[in-house]
DNA sequence: TATGTTAAATTAACGACGTTAACTTAAATT
DNA sequence: AATTTAAGTTAACGTCGTTAATTTAACATA
């Protein structure tokens, strides 16, 4: 039934329910193995009516990563409340693996695959404004650890120091992601594995705790 | 010209055709982009006949990442020579990022696409064997370093501990290959990020370096 | 009120993919 | 010389992302 003339809004209202049933699939199957027609058929269209919303499969994953982060940096967001800096780092990391390790496949998309370079023409998140972009959060938090000099004394260039934190967490989560089922190695515990990361990164970056008491 | 019967060295020779033309497009090019057909013509066969070598594209992905395992570890096996196990480890963590920066696309297969849990039967790769398998390795130093009692007195586990170390550089690699071109996050140099990273295991994981000096 | 015009959808179709089936060729065996 | 069979080939299937051509029905105008 093809009638005519849509609204503006009908259209954005077409085009989140076209979204929302490729989030669906993605998370449930991953961005590979889910067809153009089979998003057309969950939302009672044929696959070329989506072809008038989105230019290509490409332009509909790259629409759910822009709206992922955003879930991802909102979620974050009430950590950015906790008072104390390194208290809100570990937060941070806990936080970011929680959302990695449960949605694991936009993970993926967002994280763990190659993406044409993000063309802020077309992308709608603010990047670098924390309130819409985790890693522009972690370089606050570890810049507020840098200046109360909670780290350690050689460390001078915080971005840096929230790459490498990234990287820490990142690699665990994706591991995880990637090889949990694989039985040639005999895993801990993902949360053992996060915990260690977790002091390891701290004790590894920060000033001995003792010190840390005694800062401002 | 196809004619007839081949001796198991043939038949054995060819396979391996197949796997070099087929990792020579898959490193160019990434796994999905190469074609059954594409490796087909270069190696001037038709793309059936692959099929009387390989039950599909996945078994050659397999084969190769099986190959790839290999090098990967006897590339870091003259590493195993150094006598210090600190040191050791250290290597080992720069051999494995060097490895994974210079064959992205074979790191990518290996560690970073789920791949359906590895199976014995058909691996050759004997996993344990730390002279075919680079966690093994990895494994066998961090005990070493365990045992000379050097790691901070809360760590009990050694094989958690490799984990982490292998997670923390994992990142690191990982974040580069699929993020270094995203505009978005002004990355420092891999090198700067690798060592930071290498640092921050050490110093999260050993004890102080001057109990280390006093130590067997 | 009849007639175009046009947006929104559809069906048809294309070329490429992984893979299977059916067929050919020529060496080895009888 | 006839038969079997390994090692190829070409043809073909079903599916994919995507484009082209076509239909449908609401609006604008005469």
């Amino acid at each position: 039934m093809p009638p005519k003339p849509k609204t503006d809004a009908e259209r954005q209202q077409l085009r989140i329910t076209i979204l929302d049933a490729a989030r669906e699939l993605f998370v449930a199957q991953g961005v590979d193995a889910v067809t153009m027609r089979e998003i057309a058929k969950r939302i009672g269209y044929s696959a070329t009516a989506i072809y008038l919303h989105f230019k290509d499969k490409d332009a509909i994953i790259r629409a759910i990563c822009d709206t992922d982060f955003l879930a991802l940096a909102s979620g974050l967001s009430q950590i950015m409340q906790i008072p104390d800096p390194v208290e809100r780092v570990v937060a941070l990391g806990t936080g970011y693996a929680r959302f990695a390790l449960s949605h694991p496949n936009h993970y993926r998309m967002m994280f763990m695959t190659p993406r044409p370079p993000c063309d802020p023409e077309i992308s709608e998140v603010q990047h670098g404004n924390p309130e819409q972009d985790a890693y522009a959060q972690l370089r606050l938090v570890v810049h507020e650890v840098y200046e109360r000099q909670l780290f350690r004394p050689e460390l001078t260039d915080p971005d840096l120091i929230a790459q490498t934190i990234w990287a820490g967490i990142h690699g665990v989560c994706s591991l995880e992601i990637t090889l949990a089922n694989d039985i040639w190695v005999n895993w801990r515990s993902i949360e053992a594995r996060l915990q260690l990361m977790q002091n390891t990164l701290i004790n590894g970056l920060l000033i001995s705790p003792e010190l840390r008491a005694s800062q401002p």
